[in-house]
DNA sequence: TTACTGACTCGGA
DNA sequence: ATCCGAGCCAGTA
């Protein structure tokens, strides 16, 4: 398993619930700063078991950028967040201000 | 091994 | 503020 996945499934396994992060974020603690994209890669192919928080990575806009045939997971997300209280706007957007996860690593 | 893909981002118009 | 184009690079085939 590649060190950048593993990375990346330990860095969102430890965003606290209530709270979201973007993807360049993940990236970047993740040790490859311009990797975002493939961290919805490596998301997009976690089972359901894994008891990853997914669901608390968004784009930085704080909207969820899923597309195509993962709508039902997109849905998915937004009723997750709900249901921990992190609140949409009318424009199905997140303010990342408040529930932005700013991580401790210095 | 090479080629293609895209659950992102940033910078310029 | 909004829109658009192009780089990015780990996965996957």
């Amino acid at each position: 398993m590649s060190e950048f996945k593993e990375n990346v499934i330990a860095y969102v396994a430890r965003v606290p619930k209530g709270k979201v992060v973007s993807y360049g974020q993940v990236a970047t603690a993740s040790g490859s700063p311009r990797a975002a994209r493939q961290v919805g890669g490596v998301l997009r192919a976690l089972p359901s078991d894994s008891g990853v928080p997914w669901w608390r990575v968004v784009n930085r806009d704080g909207y969820l950028s899923i597309k195509g045939n993962w709508e039902a997971s997109k849905e998915l997300q937004k009723q997750l967040l709900e249901k921990e209280g992190v609140v949409f706007d009318d424009n199905f957007t997140i303010d990342m201000k408040r529930f932005g996860f700013r991580d401790g690593l210095k």
